[in-house]
RNA sequence: GCCGACAUAGCUCAGUUGGCUAGAGCAGCUGAUUUGUAAUCAGCAGGCCCGGGGUUCGAAUCCUCGUGUCGGCACCA
């Protein structure tokens, strides 16, 4: 195998730039490495544009970057390009790439090049972002693109691609700006690497939360309802329930007491907050009697009135109270996703009140606690340390002590972070959890906050040693991070065969006939006792109908009872994986599935 | 919000260039069968074809305005 481009000091040089400036280096061959992947998908995102270019002539080009997955180019053409349009731009890539032109490279001033593309405002948009004097032009065949590499030496190499979505998206990233059209693809170095990821993909969509919702009936959405207000349904309801007392418990352990706020306050608090001034396009109002109220979208203000209750002592602090917190959020409508992204949500919320030498304690405490969530359900995350927004209330000198504060308490446990420039709430910098789940994909759902800005807002005080008004310092955390998204996304991570502790329905009852119905009900009381949820399937069909039909709703256990089972006082199991059967004492049964529901403490 | 696509029975989907009473499978109901580990058989019922306007002799089908959904963008738990 020839190689494709070159190593040069930790940089991918493509064969054309290394003979231009004799540069030497390790070969990179065409495989599915990272930076083979790279040379490759880039050169087939030039290989679409050529194909839009011969089918639509009057088509311009912004850019065609590589991404995670594969690569996009971004164009505007006056031809109505639809999805199935692509297997067009396929065909005639897959011809081209038969005629096996050379890619060659060479250089022009810029000058030379914005009189080269004056045809082409997209490239010339792209040329006013470049520094420097000199640019180069990749050319194969006719097709001729401004660019900076690496490419493949010849577009003969590559076959084994796929054109994935067609989209709009904003010139640059920027709203204000016009809308491109955007087609998605993705390219590997041999077949059985393509398929493979065909086949991730359709994993994923077999996982999808927002079908497994709907077949194994958790949720659902209506159209006369409104979008973005889930409706949770009872086999949802049982395993949202399961979830809520398991944290509640955890909460309870860890020194949170529970609170309540309304569900609306009055928009002078929101005013007071800033939340009114910074948030307010987020937010639902309405008025009653004259004054204006707001929904809340967050749970902090009504926590805030909790702590002014009563007079605080700094041997009261740290004072952590939560709640589950339903909040409203005015999402738009593009954004709308499943549970993921709904407009009605409720949080797992907490806030803590703390003096400023406890704010690193609290935060690794917290820290902690995601972590014996996080793997409990078996995830992996990271945690990315977000600042300062352009929309921000309190001054630099106060984010600066705060985002430092957060470092601090990072740094010295050793705990590894990342960095995301102005991702911060508007009051304070927080660290974002971002969980990666069983097919590698990554959300994010718990965020601890830290705010020096609204305990001043509200004037917070508490009295300190020598009887003096300190104001405390507050922190805002979210575990789960709603338990839409949350459960959303365990249930994608299970494909929807939920662990015993969490699933709605812990056991499948099937009697094998009528006269072993009443069996069936004694032993589903019995299980009511210890804590499980069970079905009984004794519908008129046959026994393999039935043990289908249990199959199919992933429980994560199945008993089958018939007459040999009433006489010795034993159920039959069967295994939802393996489809093996064995037997237990009833006895024995029951204490399995305590243990299995109580292995379980956060 | 922006670009593009889509919306037919509880669910998954057919429905030709506008033309007969809009179909199927599963689920549901009724009956027969009483079953030992992934679909027993027969019958019945089920639809304002997302909503409002329009074009047409005639609209599930064409146009238009909403609503919702999907894929992205932008924005965020």
């Amino acid at each position: 195998m020839n190689a494709i481009a070159i190593k040069h000091n930790d940089e991918i040089i493509d064969l054309q730039t290394a003979k231009e400036l004799g540069f030497e280096g390790e070969q990179i061959l065409l495989d599915n490495s990272p930076d083979s992947l790279e040379v490759l998908r880039h050169s087939t995102a030039h290989l679409m544009a050529q194909a839009i270019k011969s089918l639509y002539s009057d088509a311009e080009f912004y850019v065609g970057p590589t991404v995670k997955e594969g690569f996009y180019y971004d164009f505007k053409t006056s031809h109505e390009i639809g999805e199935g349009d692509l297997k067009n731009i396929e065909k005639e890539m897959l011809s081209f790439a038969k005629k096996k032109y050379e890619i060659e490279k060479y250089d022009i001033s810029i000058d030379e090049a914005k009189e080269k593309f004056k045809n082409d405002h997209l490239k010339l948009a792209v040329m006013e972002r470049i520094q420097g004097d000199r640019v180069s032009i990749y050319k194969q065949g006719e097709f001729e693109d401004l660019c900076r590499g690496p490419h493949l030496p010849n577009i003969g190499l590559i076959r084994y691609f796929k054109l994935m979505k067609i989209a709009g998206a904003y010139l640059g990233g920027d709203s204000k700006n016009e809308v491109l059209t955007r087609i998605y693809g993705i390219a590997f170095a041999d077949k059985e690497a393509l398929k493979a990821h065909l086949d991730m993909i359709a994993e994923a969509e077999k996982r999808d939360h927002r079908k497994l919702g709907n077949e194994m009936k958790l949720f659902t959405f209506r159209e006369e309802v409104g979008a973005g207000f889930p409706i949770w349904l009872p086999a949802g309801g049982r395993l949202r329930a399961r979830l809520e007392s398991l944290l509640f418990k955890a909460h309870r352990k860890r020194g949170y007491e529970p609170v309540r706020g309304p569900e609306m306050l009055r928009s002078d608090l929101w005013k007071t907050s800033g939340h009114y001034q910074n948030y307010g396009e987020n937010m639902y109002f309405t008025n009653i009697d004259e004054l204006e109220f707001g929904v809340k979208p967050m749970n902090c203000v009504g926590h805030i009135k909790v702590y002014e209750e009563e007079l605080h002592s700094y041997r009261d602090l740290p004072l952590k109270y939560f709640e589950y917190g339903v909040v409203h959020r005015h999402e738009m409508t593009g954004a709308l996703h499943g549970l993921f992204r709904v407009r009605e949500f409720t949080q797992d919320d907490a806030h803590i009140f703390c003096t400023s030498e406890q704010i690193e304690e609290q935060i690794i405490e917290v820290v902690d606690f995601v972590d014996k969530i996080m793997s409990t359900f078996e995830f992996n995350y990271k945690m990315m340390i977000s600042t300062k927004p352009a929309k921000a209330v309190g001054s630099d000198e106060v984010w600066e002590i705060s985002t430092q504060a957060l470092k601090n308490a990072m740094n010295k446990n050793n705990l590894p972070y990342e960095i995301d420039e102005g991702g911060g709430a508007f009051y304070g910098p927080k660290i974002d959890i971002k969980i990666t789940d069983a097919i590698g994909r990554e959300w994010q759902c718990g965020t601890i906050q830290l705010d020096f800005n609204l305990p001043e807002r509200f004037e917070l005080q508490y009295n300190g040693e020598n009887n003096d008004k300190i104001q405390p310092v507050m922190i805002h955390r979210a575990i789960l991070g709603s338990f839409e998204r949350f459960i959303g996304i365990l249930t994608e991570h299970y494909a929807g065969e939920f662990p015993m502790f969490i699933a709605p329905t812990q056991v499948a009852i099937v009697p094998v006939a009528d006269t072993h119905k009443e069996y069936a009900k004694e032993l589903s009381d019995k299980l009511i006792d210890i804590g499980a949820d069970s079905e009984i399937f004794a519908k008129n069909d046959s026994l393999n109908k039935r043990i289908r039909t249990a199959e199919k709703t992933r429980v994560p256990m199945i008993v089958v009872i018939g007459d040999e089972e009433i006489a010795g006082k034993t159920v039959a199991i069967r295994d939802r994986r393996t489809r093996e059967q064995y037997n237990l004492s009833e006895k024995e049964f029951l204490s399995l599935i305590q243990t299995k529901i109580n292995e379980v403490n956060f």
